[in-house]
RNA sequence: GCUGCUGUAGCUCAGAGGUAGAGCACUCCCUUGGUAAGGGAGAGGUCGAGAGUUCAAUUCUCUCCAGCAGCACCA
């Protein structure tokens, strides 16, 4: 039998024969880590407890103080727990596939009855009870053929299909929780009582395509969320609460920044305070882009789908937009008679991006290659026809308007571009809040355009601008557009969402397809490339992120509502006035609160509204030309002089690039 | 778009086969109150839209619309 070294994580190094399990090793390192372990790294590879390990490796023994590989074990086995107790109360549904996710797992079942909230609470009772049982976990290999056989006796087609599309060389695992089979790459516990049962909760039933194809079954999935005790499953589900608290949704009706409504599905009715933080953020938008050397253009709406045809978007995305038909023989007059006319009939769409339009402001006039690069900037209003269970809220919506610029320049120029466009966001996403961000860059698709060269070139830039700018980033490989590889830039929200903003992408094709050519030093003609890129990614979306990332405190330069003057008593009525006349006229958004109510009153009001600033003002400020001064979330008030206070403040209203250093 | 759920006053929600209720918000009155809800009165609803069953539908059934969760989508 051949001997096999084993080295620990201190650097000891223990001789074993060659097929020795996990298990055996911790039991072997001292009996009380063989009862304490779960499961072992070995290799890098979270090893089962009960797999052979057959040549020289590192191994470390975990048990359930590793929460990593605790909560993944436990979660797994919870899926199958959970698969077993639904087969149990429901023994003609069909199993799927189950894996772990954050903070806990799923399982996809096929059964003609849709589960019912009422049927989570079955279920999870079910589940305590196998968890009771300390059923023993136990695992085997199998060949194909048997697997095969075993689940196409069973009834499991999912299983069968799922057998037929792993690779034939691959070991086929069985894993069984008490009498309870499922096939599964493991690994797991030894026994279902190791799973802690008060420690997880059944969340939700939704509906999942089965291999994630809109085409195939759709599955009923079953969310679950699970932690190594109960006070961390406590912890979790308060998280969620506290989320819901600040959801943009909740807060904008609270704020009053927006509504939607029925008649206008996925677009925006914006409030006086929501429009405020838009154009706040606009404003310093349109600054940042003139310094960064933009030059602002805007195009029209509603677009002839002839240039639609030409850029292609026709053909791929018409089900997307919103198309409008004209009948340009109408008078006005006689509108029955020429509406059937359909000669003369138009069909437009709603622009969908700007791109198409903002190469024929290009292409109006000769481009030299002096004028490269040259980068043209719109605060575009965008209208696409997403699928109706896309949107949500005002974060995916179907009438919105980017911070987009289109960068046209030389193949040489993109390195440049694209390391002072990352520069640019950077800034940007710093002043607003967010000093960190990840970038993904999604590299050549399967079916794609262009050479290998060009690829190579393109996507050799983009690394290299990355490069220089110190920063990191994760590989997409295969997820760039067909034409040119992007880059996407995701912010994290204060409770752990990501979100997508900028992104940046290279694209030879468009101007190719609308024939953008620029003069070059050889006098002749040549294609530009064409750089699309947003740094915010769209108002509607990056005001939602920026009221849930604050819970609704806004940074006091982009708070709809800065300052509110509140008189105690009617005889501090003028005075409000003038303090509210004082700061207006220093740049702060004041108002005036002299309604016939109680400081207490006013005070909780506008705490709940989220005003940073309550100036509250009776007999003693008036007197003293004071204001009582209370920022919000914090209970201690000062007095303070007038004059200082309207300094404090405006500073604090200044957008943070007009802020002297 | 798909699966499931939901739709009652501005908001949060209760309700029942016989045309509706609470709290907050709103209006008016009293109260001039010192930092998170002072008191009283009043007004406010084709119960998402349409069709069907019924003597009778907001309630039951169907269709549609919108929203929520997830999936798919996000050029």
């Amino acid at each position: 039998m051949a001997r096999i070294t084993l080295t620990l994580p201190d650097g000891n190094a223990r001789q074993y024969d060659a097929g020795i399990t996990a298990g055996e090793v911790a039991a072997d390192i001292s009996k009380s880590l063989g009862k304490k372990a779960i499961s072992a790294t070995v290799n890098n590879m979270h090893y089962d407890l009960a797999w052979p390990i057959d040549g020289d490796a590192d191994i470390a023994i975990h048990t359930m103080a590793d929460e990593e590989q605790a909560n993944e074990l436990l979660r797994h086995d919870l899926a199958h727990i959970m698969a077993r107790a639904v087969q149990e109360i429901w023994p003609d549904t069909r199993v799927t596939i189950g894996p772990v996710i954050k903070d806990g797992w799923y399982y996809d079942f096929d059964r003609a009855e849709p589960f019912t909230p009422e049927d989570l609470g079955e279920i999870e009772k079910k589940m305590k009870e196998i968890i009771n049982k300390r059923d023993p976990v136990r695992t085997e290999v199998w060949d194909r053929d048997v697997a095969l056989k075993y689940y196409e006796d069973r009834g499991e087609p999912y299983k069968v299909e799922l057998i037929e599309s792993i690779p034939g060389d691959e070991p086929l695992r069985m894993y069984w929780h008490g009498d309870w089979q499922d096939l599964c790459r493991g690994p797991h516990l030894q026994h279902t009582g190791q799973v802690p049962g008060d420690a997880f909760k059944l969340m939700s039933i939704a509906g999942a395509y089965w291999r994630g194809d809109s085409k195939r079954q759709m599955l009923q999935r079953i969310y679950g969320v699970a932690f190594t005790g109960k006070e961390k499953l406590r912890a979790h589900l308060n998280m969620l609460e506290e989320a819901a608290k600040r959801d943009h949704r909740k807060l904008g009706r609270e704020m009053d920044l927006f509504h939607m409504q029925e008649e206008a599905p996925g677009q925006v009715f914006w409030h006086p305070n929501g429009w405020t933080i838009y154009t706040t953020l606009q404003d310093y938008m349109r600054r940042k882009q003139r310094a960064g050397g933009y030059r602002e253009i805007n195009t029209p709406q509603i677009v002839d789908r002839k240039l639609w045809e030409l850029s292609g978007h026709w053909d791929k995305y018409q089900h997307h937009m919103f198309i409008v038909e004209v009948d340009e023989s109408r008078d006005g007059e006689h509108d029955d008679a020429a509406a059937t006319n359909k000669a003369e009939t138009r069909i437009n769409a709603l622009k969908p991006m700007n791109c198409p339009c903002h190469v024929q402001v290009y292409n109006q006039g000769l481009k030299s290659y002096r004028d490269l690069p040259l980068r043209l900037a719109e605060f575009g209003s965008c209208t696409r026809y997403e699928p109706s269970g896309a949107l949500h809220g005002i974060m995916r919506v179907r009438g919105f308007t980017q911070d987009d610029a289109h960068i046209f320049c030389t193949e040489e120029q993109i390195e440049a571009e694209c390391a002072r466009f990352i520069e640019f966001l950077a800034e940007i996403y710093a002043e607003l809040g967010f000093p960190t961000f990840e970038i993904k860059f999604a590299t050549r698709p399967e079916k794609r355009v262009g050479t290998e060269e060009s690829w190579d070139y393109v996507e050799n830039a983009l690394e290299e601008a990355i490069r220089k700018t110190g920063r990191t980033y994760t590989l997409e490989p295969g997820d760039g557009a067909f034409y040119g590889p992007k880059l996407d830039f995701y912010l994290t929200d204060a409770i752990g969402r990501v979100w997508q903003c900028g992104t940046f992408q290279v694209d030879p094709n468009l101007p190719e397809r609308l024939d953008a050519t620029y003069i070059g030093e050889d006098g002749a003609k040549h294609r530009p490339f064409m750089l699309h890129r947003a740094t915010l990614g769209s108002f509607e979306r990056f005001v939602g992120i920026l009221v849930e990332e604050h819970a609704g405190k806004l940074p006091f330069w982009l708070a709809p509502r800065q300052v509110v003057v509140a008189s105690i008593t009617s005889e501090a009525d003028d005075y409000v006035q003038e303090v509210v006349a004082e700061l207006l006229a220093a740049g702060v958004r004041a108002e005036a609160d002299v309604r016939n109510e109680k400081i207490n009153y006013k005070v909780r009001e506008h705490s709940v509204g989220k005003v940073p600033v309550i100036l509250a003002v009776g007999a003693r400020e008036v007197e003293d030309r004071t204001v009582s001064v209370r920022r919000l979330g914090e209970k201690q008030t000062s007095v303070q002089p007038l004059a200082e206070v309207a300094v404090t403040l405006a500073t604090e209203a200044t957008p943070p690039d007009l802020r002297a250093l």
